[in-house]
DNA sequence: TAAACTATTGAAACAAAATTTCAATAAGGT
DNA sequence: ACCTTATTGAAATTTTGTTTCAATAGTTTA
C-alpha cells in the first residue's frame, strides 16, 4: 500500500504537511482514485467511481480537495464543458494539448515542445513565473467534418 | 448608425439571416455593447453595462445570443474563472494568446506565430477542421511571485 | 397593409454546479 | 490519554445557466 517516494501520494502529504493542514484517509481516497482515471473526469465521475467501490466521500470534499491538488500540481483544470469543469492528474506526464471536436466530444491529447517554448519565452521576457499553461484546438474532427462546420 | 459592409453588424445580420432566424433589436443591442467593450466580460457585467445605458435586455437573452455570437465568430469563450465564463469580441482582432496571474488577476494579451503554426499542422496532420485555439499560460505576474508561487 | 405564422422576448421557474454552514469527528501534537 | 482545531458529511445556500410560457413583434404572403 505505501507508494515509493516522489510519488503522487508523498507530493500530497509533504504539500498537506507543509501547508499545516491535515492528511485524511479522505483525501489520499480521492487522490488515488484520480490516478486510477486515465482520462479526463468531472466531479461527478469521481464522485459514482469512489461509490462503486464503496468509499462513502462526499462530494463537498472533493470540491474540497481539488484545488489542493491542483495547487500542488498533481492535477489540472483541462477545460469546460456542459457547464462544469473537467479535470486530469497530470504528475508524470508529459505536457501536452488537446484537440476537442465540438460535434462528437471526442477529446485528443498531442504534444508539441513549440508550446511550452513560447509559454518560456513569454515568461523570460515578462518575468512571471509560469504555474500552468494550457493549449486548445476546437474544431471538427475528421469523422464530424462538414457536418455543421 | 449604419456600419459599413464587413462590420461585426452585417457580419451578424447575414449569419442571423442564413440560419432563418430573425435580427431583433435586442441581438444588435447586445452585439453592440460587447463591441463597445474593449476588455474580457462576463455576463454579468454586460448586464449591468446595458442597464446603465437604459437598454432592458433580460440575462435570458444575453445568454440566448452569446453562443449565436460564437458561432458565427465574432466572440470566443476566453477562460472560466470564478466560476463563470469569460468572453471577449474577436472580430477584428489578431489571434492572441492569454497570461493570467493567478495572484492578482490580471490578464494580458500576447501573441505568438508558433501557436497558430501549430494548430494548423496538427489540423493538417489530423484532418481536424479548425473552429478556434485558446492558448494560455497562468502563473504569477512580475509583481506578484515570490507572494504565493 | 392586413393577416398569418412563428421566432423572440422578459420574467419567473427550474436545474445544475459549486460553496458554505454547522455539529460531529478525528488528526496530530503535547 | 488529552487537547486543540482542521476536516468531514449532510443540508442549506449561492451562483450560473437553461427552460417555460404567455405576450410581443419580425417576416412572409396575399
Amino acid at each position: 500500500m505505501e507508494k515509493p517516494p516522489g510519488s503522487e501520494i508523498e507530493i500530497f502529504r509533504d504539500f498537506i504537511k507543509k501547508k499545516g493542514l491535515r492528511y485524511t484517509p479522505e483525501r489520499e481516497v480521492i487522490l488515488r482514485e484520480i490516478f486510477n482515471i486515465h482520462d479526463h473526469f468531472d466531479v461527478d465521475e469521481l464522485y459514482l467511481r469512489l461509490r462503486n467501490k464503496g468509499h462513502r466521500i462526499s462530494k463537498a470534499s472533493i470540491y474540497r480537495t481539488l484545488p489542493l491538488l491542483i495547487e500542488c500540481g498533481l492535477v489540472q483544470e483541462v477545460y469546460h464543458e456542459d457547464g462544469h469543469m473537467h479535470y486530469e492528474h497530470i504528475y508524470g506526464h508529459e505536457p501536452h494539448a488537446h484537440f476537442r471536436c465540438l460535434s462528437c466530444r471526442r477529446v485528443e491529447e498531442f504534444r508539441d515542445e513549440r508550446l511550452e517554448e513560447v509559454a518560456r519565452e513569454y515568461a523570460e521576457r515578462y518575468g512571471v513565473e509560469i504555474k500552468m499553461t494550457r493549449f486548445e484546438i476546437l474544431g471538427y474532427c475528421s469523422s464530424c467534418r462538414g457536418e455543421e462546420g
